[in-house]
DNA sequence: TATTATATTCGACAACGTGTAGAATGTCAA
DNA sequence: TTGACATTCTACACGTTGTCGAATATAATA
C-alpha cells in the first residue's frame, strides 16, 4: 500500500496501519528495539512480538527503517522523519489524483487540511509564494 | 485501490490502471456501451471484452458508474465529473497523509502540482484564500 | 555441559483489490 | 432450430498487508 488502499479494516492510507503504528513508534524515540515496539503497540491491542518483527523487518526492506546491531539485540531506527517520510509516500498518489484531476485534487486538498489542520493553510500559501518565485527564477534562467 | 497502492505494472493512482482507463473513455463521451469501452481500450493494447465488462460492473458496484439499459444493451455512465470522482477517491489517501505530517504532503503536493500542472498553482492560492474566508466567517458567526 | 530463556528468522496462511478471461446463460432474428 | 451477440458467473494470478507458529541461533545459567 504506497499508493492509497483501504484495508479490510477500514484503515485509509498510503501505508497499511501496522506500518504506521511501528513507525509512530519510532519517530517517538531515536530507536527501539523489536520487544520495545512490540510493548509500545501492546498496550493498545493484542499482537504477537514476531508479527511486528515481520513488519518491521518489511519496514526495512522498504527502506523506511534502518536495522542495527546494538548491545545485544539489534536497534530500528526510523530511516527517514516523519516528514520526509509523507513526502516519499505520498508523491505518487498525489501525482496520481493530480493527473486524473488537478482542479478536483486541489480542491479536496484544501477541504482536508482546513479540516484537519486549519493552521497549516497559511503555510500552504507561503510554500506556494516560494515554489512560484523559485519557478519564476529558474524561468527567467533561460 | 481507492487509497493508492502500486499496481505490479508500476502504475500508481488512487485507483487501478484499467479502471481509470474506462473511467476515461466514459469521462470522453456521455454514455457508452461495454462494447464501445472496449473497443476504445483495444485501441490501445489487446484485452478481452469480458475484462473490461467486469471492471464496469466493479465500477458499478462502487458507484463510480452507473448502468442502464438503452434501446438495446446497457448503457455505462460515468456517475460522477471528474472533478467530483478526484475529489471522492482523493480525501481518504490525503487525509491520511495529512494526518502523518500536514507539512510533508502540503510540500509534496506543492512540489507534484508545480511539477504536473504549474498553472494550478494560482488557483490553488485562491482556493486556499476563498477557504480562509468562509472559515472566518464562520468562526465569528459563533 | 545440559538446560532454559531470549532473540531472530522462516515459512505460511488469510483477506483483499485489481487484472484477466473462459464458460455458461440469455435473447433475438434469420 | 441455429447462430450471433450481450451479459453474467466463476476462477485464477499476483501483490500487499496483517497475522503467527515453528525452527533456529545464541547466550546465560543451573
Amino acid at each position: 500500500m504506497t499508493n492509497g488502499t483501504k484495508t479490510r479494516d477500514g484503515h485509509q492510507g498510503v501505508i497499511g496501519r501496522l506500518e504506521q503504528e511501528i513507525l509512530e513508534v519510532l519517530w517517538s524515540r531515536p530507536e527501539a528495539s523489536g520487544k520495545e515496539v512490540h510493548e509500545a503497540i501492546s498496550a493498545n491491542r493484542a499482537i504477537a512480538l514476531t508479527t511486528v518483527l515481520t513488519v518491521l523487518e518489511r519496514l526495512t526492506k522498504k527502506g523506511f527503517v534502518t536495522k542495527v546491531m546494538g548491545a545485544n539485540v539489534y536497534a530500528y531506527r526510523s530511516a527517514q522523519t516523519r516528514d520526509g517520510f509523507t513526502r516519499l509516500v505520498s508523491h505518487g498518489v498525489i501525482k496520481g489524483i493530480l493527473e486524473i484531476s488537478a482542479s478536483g485534487a486541489c480542491a479536496s486538498f484544501v477541504d482536508t487540511l482546513a479540516d484537519v489542520n486549519p493552521v497549516e493553510l497559511e503555510r500552504l500559501l507561503a510554500l506556494i509564494e516560494k515554489k512560484k518565485k523559485e519557478m519564476g527564477t529558474r524561468a527567467a534562467a533561460r
